[in-house]
DNA sequence: GTGGTCTAGACCACA
DNA sequence: GTGGTCTAGACCACA
């Protein structure tokens, strides 16, 4: 797991979104175990509490459970996962085409200036 | 002008991307006096030191100027405009991809999904 | 016997209540022998050290004794029994009443609450 | 505001149902500013974390609202105020019918016992 | 002044 | 070993 936090937004959301990432895309499957709170206190050079409060956005959203004493599972609910990953995937759509209607992109110039892929991947961005 | 902000970034950021769309999209043209801070503050519902704020961002990148007692005006050089607004429209492309292949999803199943357009406008959304 | 614990309080405790109910409600007499820590670990699927500590508390509280060898055993104090099924069904009634006057309602809206009965035994419900 | 802690449940917990409880009893009304998080703090001599911790609830369920820099607010949505205060008595109702009942008391005999009235408020009482 | 984040670190209740 | 709570205290971004 790639923990790299940028300094535009909290990072225990940041770490929420990577978890969230990893656990929609089948890095963590179905009843996996997550790391430990103090395992990935460690990877990601956070303190333990930080780790605790990105969990529990995760938690509240329905993709992991807590067994005490044991550890931090994901949940069994395969439909549940692939309906989130669509939800936030949509979002994302929403979102991009959004903005770049407010900078007088249409639908299509949109689209077309994706397809094309003449840019910088490391340009300046909006925090997200 | 639209001047809706979310709870959950400052405001005088949210204010300058509004309203650094407002020009490189044309709203606010090349040579044009934009509304006084008082104006600005009046029709956002915010406190000037905010609309300040927000201005003293775009000044800082170069797409406006300030003219002593006489105001605020977007500079005129166009060529700038344009650069900027592809600058920030490539930044989103970026963005955009990066976030969905954490989830998962390769370039070409991006773009799909957002040619599809299946989604509704107002599903659940990163913070932006 | 229905053993189901939340996730919220210690799961020995849980059990200590549910193991109480039973042998004030009657479900286990005076002179009955529990069934064993091993018994009753595999019926509710618990560690037989949780078992244990549960016992422990039902010890403390004289409701049940433990005869070396031969296992534990509801103490035959009939009126002791009684006493205590009361003495925790007074508290409930105090807890309650005194929950209701914090919302605002008066010991006889919360009987009249209580008797109307039209209300869903699902619903939100502080943890126990 | 009584702010008295039981050491059988998390102090943000217990703080977070007596501020529930002063929202939905009128003790705030519907548009106050709460007291800021550090006036919490000194009143309930706890850390202003833990106030935090407890207005998050609160604001989770929809009962309180932020304005960043200038404080915390009881929402304006009267009639969720009101659901809540019957939602939470509901389950209140619900939750001693049924504890009654685990002890061998019939519907009636709850009630009876309830409107009787002779037992001591400070009778030992399971946590909740 | 307001709330939010984060850390270091202690301590607890488990299994 | 597991997660949860709580504190003290620093620091930040506002308005």
């Amino acid at each position: 797991m790639n923990f790299e936090f940028q300094n535009n937004s909290p990072v225990y959301l940041q770490m929420a979104d990577i978890l969230e990432s990893a656990i929609v895309s089948g890095t963590f499957k179905p009843g996996d175990r997550l790391p430990s709170v103090r395992e990935l206190a460690l990877q990601s050079r956070t303190n333990p509490n930080t780790v605790s409060k990105a969990l529990n956005e995760l938690e509240r959203k329905g993709l992991i459970e807590t067994r005490r004493t044991s550890g931090k599972f994901v949940c069994l609910n395969d439909e549940a996962l692939k309906k989130q990953r669509l939800e936030i995937a949509y979002g994302l759509c929403a979102g991009f085409l959004k903005e770049m209607s407010s900078l007088g992109f249409s639908r299509e110039e949109s689209l077309a200036l994706l397809a094309r892929g003449e840019y910088d991947a490391n340009a300046d961005r909006k925090p997200e």
